[in-house]
DNA sequence: CCCCTAGTTTGGTCCTACCATTAGCTGACA
DNA sequence: TGTCAGCTAATGGTAGGACCAAACTAGGGG
C-alpha cells in the first residue's frame, strides 16, 4: 500500500495537472507496482489537500492515458497497470484520421516496415517458427474456399499473421508497430476485403510469401511483397475511380 | 458556433465516458472544425442534461486525447484543434518507458527506419533539398568544432536533420514517425551526446551520409548508416559495461 | 455447510457557492 | 478626439457537501 508521505499538497491554479503529474511520477518511478492500487480519492483528497473533483480530474487524466484503471465498489479505486499497446494504437488512429491521411502513404509505410520484418524474420526465426506461418496462411486459403467466406474471420487471420510475423524478428517494437498500425486502419483494411479480386491475391500472396520465408529466400519474399503492394495500389486506383461516389467522398471524410 | 441539438441527454451510470464520446465523435465527424469552439461548460452542462463535474471530466479527457485547448476566461472555453504529433510521441514513449524496452531494440527499429527514409529520399527529394542536408550537416560539424560545443545545440540540429531528410520522403508519415521517435528517447539520446567519441564519430558520420545523398549513392549512403549503427552499439556496450553503476541502474529502473 | 441479506467502502453524479482570469466595454482625462 | 484605467460579465478552476449505485464483506438463517 501506499506511504503517507508520498504525495505532496497540490498548488493552487493547475492542481488538477500537479495532482496527476505526481502521480505519474510516482508509477513511472515504480514507487506504485503495477497491480496494486492508490489511495481511494476521498483520501487522495486528504493528502493533496484539495476537493474531490480535483482528484477524479487527475484519475480521469491518468486512465486516458492508459496508467491506471477504476474499479467501483468496496475494495475499488485506482489500480496501476501495464499500458497497453492499444493506447498507442488509439492516439495514433486519432492522429491519422484528423491529419487526412491517405491510403497511399499508408500502404507506404506498411510496405516499407513488412520488408524490414521478412527480412529479420527470416534471419533470426527457426525453423519452428517458420513452418507455423506456413500452417496459418495455409489455413487463411482453406478459409477462403468456403462457400460462404467469412469477411470477419479473414480479416483476423490476416491480422494474426501479420502479428506472428513481426514477433519473429525478436524485436518487440515492431510487434507493437504492427498492432498499432492493424488498429489504427482496420476500417480500411475491411473496405478493401470487400473486393473478391483482392481477397483472393492476397490470401495466394500469403501463402507464397510465407513459402519463401520457411525456405529462407529472402529476395523471393520481398518480391511476394512488392507484387502485393502493386496489387493493392491498383485496387484503390480502381476503388477511387469506379466505385459510387458516396463511398469516396464518405472516405475522404473520414481519413 | 454549435447547433443546439447537436448532442444528446447523457445516459447514467458511464455519463463523463458518454458526454467524451458524442463530442469526439462531433469532432471527428467535422461537426464541429478546428479553431472554433465548443459551448461552455455551464451551456454543455444544459444541454446533455448532466452536472457540471461531468462535463469537466470529460474536457479533461478530451485535452488528455489532444482533440480540445482549454482557455480561462471571457471568451474562454474548450476549442477544437489539430492533434499535435507530439501526443502520439508521448503516449508511445509512455508504453516504452513502462515496458522496460531496450536501448539495442530501440536502436535496431531506429536503423531500418532510416534505411528506408535515406532510399526514399535520395529517390524523391530534389536536388536543392539534398544540398540543403549537406549544409545542415556541415553546420552540425563547425558546431563541434567551436571551444566550447553546446551538448543542447548539437542534439537540436541532430534531431532537425532526422526530420528534415524524413521530410524529404514525401510521405508525412516518416516525418511523424521520426519526430514520435525524437520526442520519445530525447533523454537517451542526450545520453549518449555526453561521450565525446560518440559526439565526433557522429557529426562526421552525418556529413558522410548526407554527402551520399546528395550524389545519389544509396549503397554507400546505406553503408554509412550501417557504420553509424555498428558505432552506436559498440558505444551502448562499453556504456553498459563500464560505466559506474549507478548510471546503469538508473536507465534498468526508468526504461 | 451453504446461501442470502444487511452493512460498509468506494466510485459516480449533482449542486451550490466562491475564486481567478480574461475580454470587452465604459467613462474620465489629456 | 483619442487613449488608457478601471469596471463588468463570462468562463474555467476549486471547495465541500450530499446522495446514489455498485461491489465486496460478514454475519445470520436455512
Amino acid at each position: 500500500m501506499i506511504h503517507e508521505s508520498l504525495f505532496t499538497p497540490a498548488q493552487v491554479g493547475r492542481a488538477g495537472e500537479d495532482v496527476a503529474l505526481q502521480i505519474e511520477a510516482a508509477i513511472l518511478n515504480e514507487k506504485i507496482i503495477p497491480g496494486e492500487g492508490l489511495p481511494s480519492e476521498r483520501e487522495l483528497q486528504v493528502q493533496f489537500q484539495t476537493g474531490r473533483g480535483v482528484i477524479r480530474e487527475a484519475m480521469r487524466a491518468l486512465k486516458q492515458k492508459g496508467l491506471i484503471e477504476i474499479r467501483k465498489g468496496a475494495k475499488g479505486g485506482a489500480y496501476v497497470k501495464q499500458i497497453d499497446v492499444a493506447n498507442v494504437s488509439e492516439s495514433l488512429a486519432l492522429f491519422l484520421k484528423q491529419q487526412h491521411v491517405g491510403l497511399a502513404d499508408i500502404a507506404e509505410f506498411r510496405e516499407s516496415i513488412d520488408r524490414t520484418i521478412t527480412l529479420l524474420a527470416i534471419a533470426r526465426a527457426d525453423a519452428a517458427e517458420k513452418q507455423q506461418l506456413v500452417a496459418e496462411a495455409e489455413k487463411l486459403r482453406e478459409c477462403l474456399e468456403q462457400p460462404e467466406p467469412d469477411m470477419w474471420t479473414l480479416g483476423e487471420i490476416d491480422r494474426e499473421l501479420n502479428i506472428r510475423l513481426a514477433k519473429m524478428t525478436g524485436n518487440p517494437i515492431f510487434e507493437w508497430i504492427m498492432q498499432a498500425l492493424q488498429l489504427g486502419f482496420s476500417s480500411q483494411d475491411y473496405a478493401l476485403y470487400e473486393d473478391p479480386d483482392y481477397r483472393q491475391k492476397t490470401v495466394e500472396n500469403w501463402a507464397e510469401t510465407a513459402r519463401h520465408i520457411a525456405t529462407n529466400e529472402p529476395l523471393r519474399a520481398l518480391s511476394s511483397i512488392g507484387a502485393h503492394y502493386a496489387m493493392l495500389q491498383r485496387c484503390v486506383e480502381e476503388a477511387g475511380s469506379s466505385r459510387k461516389a458516396s463511398a469516396q467522398s464518405e472516405t475522404k471524410q473520414q481519413s
